[in-house]
DNA sequence: ATATCTGCAAAGACTTTGCATGAGA
DNA sequence: TCTCATGCAAAGTCTTTGCAGATAT
């Protein structure tokens, strides 16, 4: 079995690196979309049909643990995931989210700015809670263009 | 039946202000906890024991589509709601999570600093994207006091 | 008066758990 | 080898839906 970015991090943590683990994180790398997790285990079905949705349940569970995955709650009620860190991810970024059709634009404009905030924030957060933060979501909630219209 | 601040907003879309509906916006403004439907059911049991829990998801949902409720999801699995306006509702606030525990902090802090942000920020994007955002999250998920020592 | 709202019960949907088998280090 | 991971099936839990009766305006 090839070795990829993250296989440190699992020998790390004493986490086996199996091929379902591979594959899910295959499936999560290669896509900027908001996969729940059926969409990961019939994108992984193709290639592996042997693998079940509890190990796409479970080990993005674990993912999300270990800080790689995060999940999202977008008003549709199936959870969705997105690969946090690992080469090739694109940009830092949030979510405008449609309450009336539930459609999802990423966007990664100012967040240069949001950044120098944030790890203000951050800072000042950490010292005053002594809370250890790992990771923030930010969501906007509206209509979107065509629901604005409509 | 006396009429809330809410009186007019609900009457100008059109919907009926009900014994249940008024009991549940007491309960959210009667608290800064973030209630689950399940909370906002048994609170009301109390004083109104007829009121059944599929009136309260039912009410949740309008009061989300009204802009009046915002529905969280924390982690653990059921959604959890807070009011959005209305007299007394403390300052606008967002949420450190615990990612081990579960604990959530409420933070007001830094909130002049980000509100510049984030009005630049939603400007911007409703210019850019043609979105109408009504309103926004922040989380930042971590490790609380007690889980990072622990 | 009448369109809307409610309550109960039942269904629906996503997610988790139990347990024996299989696999990584 | 030996613990950890997986798969299947079944259970669990929150949430939604159907429908007749009740209610607000």
């Amino acid at each position: 079995m090839k070795h990829g970015w993250y296989h440190g991090k699992f020998m790390g943590m004493g986490y086996r690196l199996t091929i379902p683990r591979e594959a899910i994180l295959e499936v999560l790398s290669s896509t900027s979309d908001h996969l729940s997790a059926e969409d990961i285990y019939l994108e992984i079905h193709k290639k592996y049909p042997n693998v079940g949705l509890t190990t796409v349940y479970r080990t993005l569970e674990l993912l999300g643990q270990m800080g790689l995955v995060q999940k999202f709650d977008f008003g549709d009620k199936r959870s969705r995931y997105e690969l946090c860190e690992g080469p090739g991810r694109p940009r830092h970024h949030h979510h405008l989210i449609c309450t009336q059709c539930g459609r999802i634009i990423d966007y990664t404009d100012y967040i240069a700015e949001e950044l120098k905030l944030l790890n203000k924030t951050e800072a000042g957060l950490s010292n005053k809670y002594n809370f250890e933060i790992k990771n923030h979501i930010i969501n906007f909630y509206g209509l979107c263009e065509q629901c604005r219209t409509g």
